[in-house]
DNA sequence: AGACAATAGATGTCGTCAACAACAATATAG
DNA sequence: CTATATTGTTGTTGACGACATCTATTGTCT
């Protein structure tokens, strides 16, 4: 089961949104309410951090409906030649029944199309529609274009660093 | 609808638990699959850092049943004098209907109680039971246990730089 | 060569998530 | 006093995450 830690949302939150003070604004009057322990538990920042760079990224392609898991797997399928099934799920760390249904959807759209593995019968090659590649084009700027917008909120260094240390993070 | 970038699962991902190889790793005898252009980006490593974070924490509390957003709304709950369900949903950044629901469950563990307001015939004050405090406590034992953990594998110079970096994230 | 094990892909199912809508009761603003 | 806003709730939807199960096919072992 998906689990999360809840945290402060971004860019259309209900106190954005509103003239008037939320109560949690009021209440900060006498006494502000406070996140206790979470501030000390660097999941629970992993968690906004994502939230937001994810809504950034979601209103950035907003205009070809592709979200972040959309992209990864366009990006998969796109940058390796004819990948199986097995090998886009592993690869990006999802069971294989979902990827099934993700690409019934990105098929149904007319992105990407399974062709019969020439060397294995049980297992299809993975492709890029015409139409699926030059989405994926238009993917790929937008995508550019947010992460630009990340650099330069984080400014360059930071966003350095930030993708280093993420990058060997395991547990 | 929850958005996400697909990236490689952490413990209990299949590759660990299969003898054989899987096709991804008898495919990079010859021609390794990639990530393409996700390699470059921010948001798919705080995904797969916040997964592993996460499985990590959902093992640890496993013996009590208490997730991230659980256990976010019983720190809050915990750590604030009665607070409404919108001040809650406000800090955590949840919609309220969600968190009715979330409360539903937790009221019928026994853990948290909503309390009439004695100000606001609309507002709950939420409460944690005895039991829920009893709970609470173990969780923030088993929390900081898992969060050792994280030092222990980071370093704890790393650590607080990425608490920190994220603390500030803000788009 | 044949039996058995493993793999690839698919479908079914369930609880929850995330989001949106709509509503009633109550508080606030003017 | 009336209009507007707030609080909490219920309904609904598509997708997610996970697990189970199945068929067709390939690989391994004897």
């Amino acid at each position: 089961m998906a689990e999360r830690w809840l945290s402060p949302r971004t860019a259309g939150n209900r106190a954005a949104s509103g003239a008037r003070r939320t109560t949690a604004a009021r209440r900060s009057d006498h006494e502000p309410a406070g996140l206790g322990v979470l501030e000390n538990h660097l999941g629970y920042f992993l968690r906004r951090a994502q939230i937001a760079v994810f809504q950034d990224f979601i209103r950035t392609l907003a205009e070809i409906d592709i979200g972040p898991a959309q992209y990864s797997v366009l990006t998969v399928i796109g940058s390796n030649r004819g990948p199986s099934q097995a090998e886009v799920a592993d690869l990006l760390g999802i069971e294989r029944a979902r990827l099934v249904r993700m690409l019934d959807r990105l098929e149904r759209r007319g992105l990407t199309i399974r062709q019969p593995s020439s060397t294995d019968r049980r297992s299809h090659a993975l492709q890029l529609t015409p139409h699926g590649q030059k989405l994926f084009k238009r993917a790929k700027a937008l995508a550019a274009t947010h992460e630009a917008r990340l650099i330069g909120r984080l400014g360059a260094a930071h966003h350095k660093l930030l993708l280093k240390a993420l990058h060997d993070f395991e547990l």
